[in-house]
DNA sequence: TCTTCCACGTT
DNA sequence: GAACGTGGAAG
């Protein structure tokens, strides 16, 4: 259908294929609703505009009766590799058999019968040893569907596919690109993705890595949507003649949208699944009569473990954020230019917890300097049970800055409280011997009209008066009082390679960082 | 944790 | 040039 979206879109003239403008309607039997939030769902299934309503009284339930039978393991415990799945609606699909009260006389099993992974032990979310285990062609009945970004698809998965959910509705990226065979090329067929729950828990990203906080939200009444790809219903033959997009799906945790976006629960796993409807015989489409498409026993549903993601409303690991911005052209904003000073993201992390080091883009060979921003990661809020943690960013921006250079983390250093690091230090810290000034990133894009804000730029302003031009040296044994928000670090040219400590502390509290470049 | 606004990019 | 898609900043 495509390989860009623009040349897709320019396809939507095809005169042998109906828009989906107008509405289609899936539904176990007919009639369909005409409406995505009737209250009383039984076994039915709505597509209406791009969205499919679907719920099921006693496919429901099967959301949660399965973690109800045997409660969710937590994610470090019993890894289960998943292979990609195909399931027939039929009620000898091999998945999630066990978890199904649908037959085949409800229709709408395929949509929500759930995963193997929400009957069995979640996996490892993000394990990259599991990547390569993951076919990239599923095939059923002589039905072949490729992944074909599955490359793309493997890199987010490596570290932990995370999507953003807003109230608007996002898209995802990487969204769900397909090449399908083996259809009938005569034949009218619907492709609907839904978007299921992966398991039973809800999430919280720590530090490194996700960790099992509870049992998920409840799906809510059983409805969920899936998102009929805009060409459907269409021939066999021209799904076959291209790829299959689904780049217009967005997702979103406005449980009271209209749009027809798939809803999600943040801080929850999802993987999406592709349905192959294929249109009961003799049944025509026309702008004025919607297709009343028949999820029955023909219907194909194809899996791809890979493609499995994080439902978030902000991103919580760095390394996804930068497969993001290096793969989704509209991101290209954020992406290092090359040029002079460029701007390098920097994240820390709690060195006594930090499993591996992050790696940032190649140092610029720019001879006025590498630029830098240092962003903490850790928030005070994450969990009452922690000590204080500093920010810089916040109302709390009020602390010490030191960077230190490839010297280990002391342990006993952890509760040193007294707020200074020395070059006199008995554990060997060597601090940066060269030249750093540091600033307050502008406020030039704050709004000026709120007196908070009018205050709060003055204040920093004047901050950054009283040091501007100052350089900085660490090595004066006097760490950098920050008062800023954010900072701004500017390095010199032969500090491009620095591996080093990031030193916070504010008020009493001490927390050590290290600082990934 | 979530929302809104923004600059900057693609289409 | 408009509409839309991005992640970041800030609240």
């Amino acid at each position: 259908m495509e390989e860009h979206p623009a040349v897709e879109d320019k396809q939507e003239s095809r005169t042998n294929v109906p828009s989906t403008a107008t509405p289609a309607t899936i539904a176990s039997s007919p009639p369909p609703f005409p409406t995505t939030t009737r209250p009383d769902f039984t076994s039915e299934l709505v597509i209406e505009n791009k969205a499919v309503s679907m719920a099921s009284a006693d496919c429901s339930s099967t959301l949660s009766s399965p973690a109800e039978a045997s409660p969710a393991k937590p994610a470090e415990t019993s890894p289960t590799i998943f292979e990609g799945s195909v399931e027939s609606s039929t009620a000898t699909s091999h998945i999630a058999s066990d978890s199904l009260t649908c037959t085949e006389t409800n229709l709408v099993n395929i949509s929500e019968s759930l995963p193997s992974s929400c009957v069995s032990p979640p996996t490892i979310f993000g394990n990259p040893d599991l990547q390569n285990d993951f076919p990239a062609v599923l095939t059923f009945n002589g039905i072949s569907v490729t992944l074909e970004n599955n490359s793309v698809w493997k890199q987010f998965y490596s570290c932990g596919t995370e999507m953003i959910l807003t109230k608007q509705g996002r898209r995802m990226f990487p969204y769900c690109r397909y090449r399908l065979a083996g259809l009938d090329p005569e034949r009218l067929y619907s492709l609907v993705l839904s978007i299921v729950p992966s398991d039973q828990n809800r999430y919280r990203w720590s530090t490194s890595k996700w960790e099992v906080t509870g049992r998920a939200e409840h799906q809510g009444q059983g409805l969920s949507r899936a998102f009929s790809h805009h060409y459907s219903p269409c021939r066999g033959s021209e799904w076959m003649s291209s790829l299959v997009s689904f780049y217009k799906l967005k997702l979103t945790n406005n449980l009271q949208d209209q749009e027809g976006h798939i809803i999600l629960h943040s801080m929850h796993r999802y993987i999406p699944r592709l349905h192959v409807i294929p249109v009961p015989e003799g049944v025509v489409p026309s702008s004025d009569k919607p297709v009343v498409m028949v999820i029955g026993p023909e219907s194909i549903t194809f899996t791809f473990p890979q493609t499995e993601f994080m439902a978030v409303t902000t991103y919580q690991n760095f390394r996804i954020t930068q497969l993001k911005i290096n793969h989704n052209p509209f991101a290209k904003g954020f992406r290092d230019d090359g040029n002079n000073f460029r701007l390098q993201r920097v994240t820390v992390a709690e060195t006594d917890t930090l499993p591996s080091v992050v790696k940032c883009p190649e140092p610029s060979e720019s001879k006025e300097g590498t630029r830098l921003v240092l962003k903490p990661i850790m928030s005070t809020s994450a969990n009452k049970d922690e000590p204080y943690v500093p920010c810089i960013r916040g109302k709390h921006a009020l602390g010490e800055l030191v960077l230190v250079e490839k010297q280990p983390l002391v342990e006993s250093k952890k509760e040193d409280h007294t707020n200074r690091v020395t070059p006199e230090s008995p554990q060997g810290f060597t601090l940066m011997p060269r030249a750093l000034s540091v600033k307050p990133t502008s406020l030039a894009s704050t709004p000026g009209s709120k007196p908070g804000y009018r205050r709060r730029r003055k204040r920093i302003n004047r901050h950054w008066a009283n040091s501007r031009g100052r350089v900085w040296s660490a090595a004066a044994a006097s760490p950098m009082v920050v008062h800023s928000p954010s900072l701004t670090v500017a390095m010199q040219p032969e500090l491009d390679d620095v591996e080093g400590l990031l030193f916070v502390s504010f008020t009493s509290k001490v927390k050590h960082y290290k600082l990934l470049l």
